[in-house]
DNA sequence: CAATTGACGCCCA
DNA sequence: TTGGGCGCCAATT
């Protein structure tokens, strides 16, 4: 399990900072982390953390505005969406949601938050 | 140890 | 503006 990378536990950690009713995108989770590249990454490590831990991982979208769905995911529901709607996320005719109004936007960096423990 | 896959992102047509 | 393709980095098998 690649959970115990300290990486995780920084996605982990910041996922849990992002304020009810808004989101983030797994590029700018990345670039938070001080790996803009690895936008995969936090979409991978939230696959594998969702069920299980307390993280809100229905905040976080792609780039987009849009839900990434998982073809796993896609048949059992579309409970990212229920839960987004339910803190007042509003989705456009388009299954998409406008990141100029609801992008969480980090204001101090997460890596040299000292409360921060795990 | 090597090949394939993947909740993404950006560039180009 | 929308859609398709290539690229990045790690994890999984």
């Amino acid at each position: 399990m690649a959970q115990n990378n300290p990486l995780y536990e920084q996605i982990y950690d910041l996922v849990r900072q992002i304020p009810v009713g808004q989101v983030a995108t797994y590029g700018q989770i990345a670039a938070l982390l001080g790996r803009p590249r690895n936008a995969r990454q936090v979409g991978y490590a939230l696959f594998r953390v969702a069920p299980d831990a307390d993280v809100p991982w229905h905040r976080v979208v792609n780039a987009k505005g849009e839900i990434s769905q998982s073809p796993q995911r896609q048949g059992s529901d579309d409970l990212q969406r229920i839960l987004l709607e339910q803190e007042d996320v509003i989705f456009n005719t388009t299954d998409r949601i406008n990141l100029r109004q609801y992008q969480w936007e980090a204001k101090l960096m997460p890596l040299n938050a000292p409360h921060l423990q795990k």
